[in-house]
DNA sequence: TTGCTTTTGCAAATGGTTTGCAAATATTAT
DNA sequence: ATAATATTTGCAAACCATTTGCAAAAGCAA
């Protein structure tokens, strides 16, 4: 992998943050600077070297985080924003899964949909 | 909703199934006898009605299944099928998301990847 | 059956994502 | 620093699951 100024401008926008991120959000706070394909190329070379990770929602759409921990995401679909939150009982449930259906356990995927405090204040409006 | 033979066939496919079906695996399982046009919104319509409901895996692909409990599914990478379980830890943590991040919860996702037995035993051979 | 409404098949459109290819850029050797 | 080599980029076209417009076909109540 060599560093390039979009691999560089792609990869600082994950640095403080910890909220995922479209391609084609990831394209717009670039200000179209580069092209989707050097996008899209480069969030999928990050997440093959383990710098990123990505999570499909139920929009159908690739998003991207960073993070070596072991998190999930709460989903507004009011303002479709997400939030983090590190609580998860998988562990268990992975263990029942290996111990009596015989699997395997590669990984698995857990988020929550709702409405965010802000959300529900303006709804009262 | 009027009664014709596309929706009954196509319910009729989901009777003795709780595993997630694919618009396009439904199509196949009915030979092609109906237009796929006919498939993606009948499928959509019996989520609507409640019927069916959806699941969208990391494949973006949406599956539709049939049951009214809380369950969950394990899928298999190799064979690239699922299987039902029915442990969830989410009451707890949804309870932990309203109480400390003020959210109204709407419903959450969870699925395992792994490897089944009988695809963990083809690859020892 | 008639008449009205819903559903279907077909073809074209959609939208996120991927890909081939030639030009541009990063890296390495001279 | 320059040239040679390998990788990366931009652009346009392709992909693929899904959706949509529209006219023909089918369901249904009377
Ligand atoms: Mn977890
Ligand atoms: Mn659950
Ligand atoms: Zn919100
Ligand atoms: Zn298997």
């Amino acid at each position: 992998m060599r560093s390039t100024k979009a691999r560089r401008d792609i990869l600082d926008l994950f640095h403080n943050e910890d909220v995922p991120l479209s391609a084609d959000y990831v394209y717009e706070l670039l200000n179209g600077e580069y092209d989707r394909s050097t996008i899209y190329r480069n969030l999928k070379n990050f997440e093959n070297n383990g710098k990123l990770r990505s999570i499909v929602f139920s929009d159908k759409i690739t998003y991207f985080y960073k993070g070596s921990e072991h998190f999930h995401f709460i989903y507004c679909v009011k303002c479709k924003k997400f939030e983090r939150f590190d609580l998860c009982y998988s562990e268990s449930i992975s263990k029942y899964i290996t111990e009596n259906l015989g699997y395997k356990v590669l990984g698995h995927t857990l988020y929550f949909e709702g409405i965010c405090k802000n959300c529900q204040e303006e709804m009262k409006k």
